[in-house]
DNA sequence: AAATAATTCAACCATATGGTTATATTTTGT
DNA sequence: ACAAAATATAACCATATGGTTGAATTATTT
């Protein structure tokens, strides 16, 4: 073998990368350990030396989902920049960021309707605290007339729909718009070329 | 007893609802069979009686849920009206629709994900061809320049994004925003209030 | 070299779950 | 009244699944 005692040894990283995959494509009890086992290509038995249990593995694989939905990203919301600047780095780094891990959103969402409690204090520290400073910049901002006449939620909400949806919809936006992978990845480029225009248009007050 | 060989028996309709229920707060592997046969107040052997098993069960459930995502609404789409009055219309609408349904889009996307394949002739024959008519207005109302300089699917992902994002990521809004369940209800009035000139302003090409 | 920790596997266990069967009662069409 | 379908229950079955155990092998520390 070769260096153990590691931190993270490489089995154990192994499980996890298989477990993340099948947890994001199929949701706790849509996963089955046998599937993480054969992915990361180890012994059953091996899952619970390192995890214990399957609630175990699922949690830290839930976490770390949400934890990648506000990288970097979030202290970026909370610069001292211009509203429109800000808008504009924020939507093209955020598209990007979902794009590359395009299972999370709709994987996190379904677990947090299932059971809207656990992890509920870890998502109010970990997203709900940090986003405050950008909603208090919006009001600030609306005050001066700058943006749109609505709540600073409802903006925060028509952003977020309008970079998350499409990927959270895509199985049935291939099937309804008739797009394969190929053409879906162009149908995402478009919306990268577009949107931060779009999205300052929608939410500030010019023109 | 009462009423039998109706087309529908009260049980065979309790049953459907329990399921209904049960698949779409949990998805298809979270949901019991005795979870169902337990809501409904009925034997487990009853739910076999009438539906063979979970797959079937499942399915019906699933077509329905799928069908009411598209009722009325779809042939407004098509109707011969102008585009600003369509859109405002459909919006109010589908808006309704959705709150009064608010756990059918998280349900079909996240067995959409799941599984693609299931269902996707269906889909593209109840939705995917009865928008058709519409994309087609946006296109030649772009081409006469009444609209944002983008493809019809493009708009229409961002019209249906704004729509059905806020009840998607209900749990995460509510939990982030620090909303309890009647706050989250007058965020969603506040969308009924704005969003069919919000989505015409963002649409349509009028300053 | 000895002790300890990490890794792997096969076999096994307990339980939950979907599904079945046998049987009995009630309702309804004719 | 009779037959057929609907309704209901309890007991049961087979399997899949999460989880465990124990023994063996390999690597690491000292």
């Amino acid at each position: 073998m070769k260096g153990k005692r590691e931190e993270q040894s490489s089995t154990e990283l192994k499980i996890f990368e298989a477990a993340r995959e099948v947890f994001q494509a199929k949701g706790l009890e849509g996963a089955r350990m046998q599937e993480i086992a054969d992915k990361a290509k180890i012994n059953k038995s091996m899952l619970h030396y390192y995890y214990r249990s399957k609630e175990k593995l699922f949690e830290k694989v839930y976490q770390l989902s949400i934890i990648r939905l506000i990288p970097q990203i979030a202290s970026l919301l909370n610069e001292d920049t211009p509203l429109e600047m800000k808008l504009r780095n924020f939507t093209v780094k955020y598209l990007e960021l979902i794009r590359h891990n395009s299972d999370i959103p709709l994987f996190v969402l379904h677990e947090m309707n299932k059971n809207p409690g656990r992890m509920k204090n870890f998502m109010l520290n970990e997203i709900g605290k940090k986003i405050q400073p950008f909603l208090q910049q919006l009001r600030e901002e609306r005050k001066k007339g700058n943006t749109v006449d609505l709540p600073a939620e409802q903006m925060l909400a028509n952003i977020m729909s309008l970079l998350v949806f499409p990927f959270i919809g895509r199985p049935v936006f291939q099937v309804i718009l008739n797009l394969d992978d190929s053409e879906f990845e162009q149908f995402i480029d478009k919306r990268l070329s577009y949107l931060p225009d779009y999205i300052v248009r929608v939410t500030l007050n010019k023109t």
